[in-house]
DNA sequence: TTAACTTATTGTATATTTTACAATATCTTT
DNA sequence: AAAGATATTGTAAAATATACAATAAGTTAA
């Protein structure tokens, strides 16, 4: 049966070639793309299925959503399933509803990202998955679904936002040193910035307060430590501003 | 029923609390924010609804998206329906799920945006919409659902697209005036640009070439016509840029 | 104890870009 | 012919970005 063969309608009575039935034999998911921060790494947290379809292979952690699940709480609940974490950075990425990407039926789903710092979470393997394991996004494993189209939009995501919004908050710890959160900046832009001119740049944004402490236990001289002004963090989050590579 | 009283799956079979079939009782649609632009103005296309619920209402055009069709073509479907347009400016805006949405039952939609130019196409009414009429995107009806967050956030991605690629092919004509194409940029950001000034920040991008061509009929000094260099403008695409406001 | 080594932090000169306007140019209307 | 409208080009000053140099302050090895 063709699309054409059917008029346009809004949940309207006037369905004509095709049973109305048919147009709830759908499901939809959410898949969150969870990276994880780790120094000058960048990874995705992958689980390994434990159910067909893809049985054994590599996949985004997602799920279902309840029938009366909002979107956002439904890729939240998988988020905090494997990580205990309740947000960091967290949005939607987009949705991929191709008609055959599931075996099984049509399933549409719907990719989130989160952003969280490795060493504050040890993954737990969920009752869905075998096992959940940190990838590099430079280096990831063959994956199920359209699991890898759904990561690189995530990515390109990740960039954008964090050029017009601050990120550190929540994935580095409360007190860090600059050269911390310029490694953050490079892992999810993939590339290096001058020392001088980054921490300048940081200092024009203003949303960093000195501590009186330093780094300690560091074959070097050791880097003040600092920690967000979270007035000021809220507010660049709320205008937003312009970060130029 | 409690969400948390069911552990999480991926379409295996270990349904607990909740019976499977709750899980298909959903249908997903798609909804259009066509902007139109006009001159210095940018306006939206809004259908008044014909049928229940919203009856007479004004909403964005949109429909349920067939069983076996891509999100992406439905959305084309809606957009051709209407306007008899094949493509111009054409993405994904994001998806809309909130349980209550859609007062007759669960309806996930997502959203999309396209761009074109106004007087080349008459909107029709189509079946589902006792008329279709062109409103300025900065004085809107109220509308039915949740369709003016839908608009909101698809002219910030609008204004984020135009930042990093080209605009204007396919929406002014053939050969136009450098100032036709300020006004479009000045209608999609909401302000005003010196001439001078993105003169200069045009031909840097070095993607219109000038005809022998002058403006008609106009009161003043004919301004000299461009068209769009077809593969520079391609490539800029491709690669993306960065214009800065 | 000191020299070598490592990263931190600040400074700075140069190049590049942005911005605000000024100055002309070229048509139409009065 | 003067006045009125934009078009188009030019330019000086201000603001930014970039590439490095120079110095600081620890640790490690000789």
């Amino acid at each position: 049966m063709k699309p054409e063969s059917r008029p346009g309608t809004t949940l309207s009575n006037d369905f004509y070639a095709i049973p109305i039935a048919d147009f709830f034999k759908l499901a939809i998911s959410v898949d969150c793309v969870i990276f994880g921060h780790e120094g000058k790494d960048l990874k995705v947290l992958l689980i390994q299925r434990g159910a067909e379809p893809y049985h054994s292979k590599w996949a985004l952690p997602g799920d279902l959503v309840y029938p009366r699940e909002d979107l956002d709480a439904a890729a939240l609940r998988v988020l905090k399933d494997l990580t205990s974490i309740d947000r960091v950075l967290f949005e939607q990425v987009g949705v991929f509803g191709k008609p055959d990407r599931h075996p099984l039926g049509r399933v549409i789903t719907t990719g989130y990202l989160a952003l969280v710092e490795i060493n504050d979470y040890t993954p737990m393997a969920s009752s869905w998955a075998t096992k959940a394991i940190w990838y590099d996004v430079n280096d990831l494993p063959d994956l199920a679904f359209d699991h890898e189209e759904i990561i690189t939009t995530a990515l390109s995501k990740l960039q954008q936002t964090v050029r017009h919004k601050p990120v550190g908050l929540g994935v580095l710890p409360g007190r860090f040193a600059i050269t911390e959160l310029q490694e953050l900046y490079e892992a999810i832009y993939r590339t290096t910035f001058d020392k001088g001119n980054f921490r300048k740049k940081l200092s024009e944004w203003n949303h960093l307060k000195e501590s009186n402490e330093f780094q300690k236990n560091v074959p070097h001289r050791p880097a003040k430590l600092f920690e967000f002004n979270l007035e000021r963090y809220a507010d660049l989050e709320e205008r937003g501003f312009s970060f130029d590579l």
